[in-house]
DNA sequence: CAGTCGTGGAT
DNA sequence: TATCCAAGACT
């Protein structure tokens, strides 16, 4: 195996990135900083082909964070669709919000204040700042996890949690000046989410193959800590889904349509004043419920 | 820190 | 068919 320095692994990783990044709306010299923003939301937990529909109708409806910010958190709710986890839709009108009152209305380009934004975590915060604004920052992602964990640590699949090891080796790898550093975060990004998957790595079209610590080590199987599979038949996120698409297609949603939905009293109860709890339904009248006006 | 929070395609 | 997984955040 060749030694994976630094200096290789970028010219490797961005050369192969230049020739199969691919072109996607909240990418290139077009793409405003809310763009990029907008796509970081939807794609948390979230494949980019399903993204992409819903990421074009909600810029054509809402071109800046005020006209957001103007609008009900019920319509962001509508327009999020099926894209899954709702309370995204929530938390980015709310930051739409935010930065209409706190930054006149441009979304932020230091990392601080993104991570003060509502649903703006330590990745999105970072990726925000990277590649809507150029700036130098470890972007650590599930696919940047993977890629690193590989290469760099011989193992097949990162920790359930970020480690301090592993932001250690992120940041000893990432490039000095800004304008490389957001292209390799980018880049290798790109690189677990087309090459190094989490299913089958295609090693035969990886450019980093001949420096890959787990290739060199004959692709020892993860041996880490059980990941731990999400219930789904018969839980709250189940309810709390079929009632949040009652209410997608209905302008009301009535007690018998919900029974309809989940059948199970206590749970459909439940999670009804959970989703009003949220934020996510408002309770009209006693047995009628909406998304919020 | 471990649990919770949607959805649907791929294997 | 059952399981896994997809650019996480929040409590």
């Amino acid at each position: 195996m060749d030694t994976p320095t630094p200096a290789a692994l970028h010219e490797a990783v961005l050369g192969w990135y230049d020739d199969h990044a691919r072109e996607l709306p909240w990418r290139g010299v077009q793409a405003s900083p809310w763009s990029v923003m907008v796509s970081e939301f939807m794609l948390q937990q979230t494949p980019v082909a399903r993204v992409l529909p819903v990421h074009e109708a909600w810029l054509d409806r809402w071109p800046t964070p005020a006209d957001l910010a103007a609008d009900t958190t019920g319509e962001a709710v509508r327009m999020w669709g099926r894209l899954g986890y709702p309370r995204r839709a929530l938390r980015l009108h709310a930051a739409a919000v935010a930065i209409v009152e706190r930054h006149d209305g441009a979304v932020p380009s230091s990392y601080d204040d993104l991570l003060a934004l509502p649903g703006v975590g330590d990745y999105t915060a970072a990726a925000i700042a990277s590649f809507a604004f150029g700036r130098r920052h470890v972007v650590l992602d599930t696919n940047v996890r993977r890629v690193l964990a590989r290469a760099v640590s011989g193992v097949e699949l990162p920790a359930p949690a970020v480690t301090r090891t592993e932001r250690d080796v992120a940041t000893s790898l990432l490039p000095d000046d800004d304008a490389t550093a957001a292209t390799w975060a980018v880049a290798t990004m790109e690189l677990g989410a087309l090459v190094c998957t989490a299913r089958q790595p295609d090693c035969g079209a990886c450019p980093i193959a001949r420096m890959c610590a787990w290739r060199a080590a004959g692709f020892p199987a993860y041996d880490g800590p059980p990941r731990r599979g999400q219930a789904w038949a018969g839980t709250d996120r189940q309810c709390r889904g079929r009632l949040m698409a009652l209410a997608r297609e209905h302008d009301i949603v009535t007690t018998a349509q919900a029974e309809a939905a989940w059948p199970e009293a206590g749970q459909r109860e439940r999670c009804l004043a959970g989703l009003v709890d949220d934020g996510l339904l408002t309770q009209i009248t006693p047995g009628r419920w909406a998304l919020p006006g």
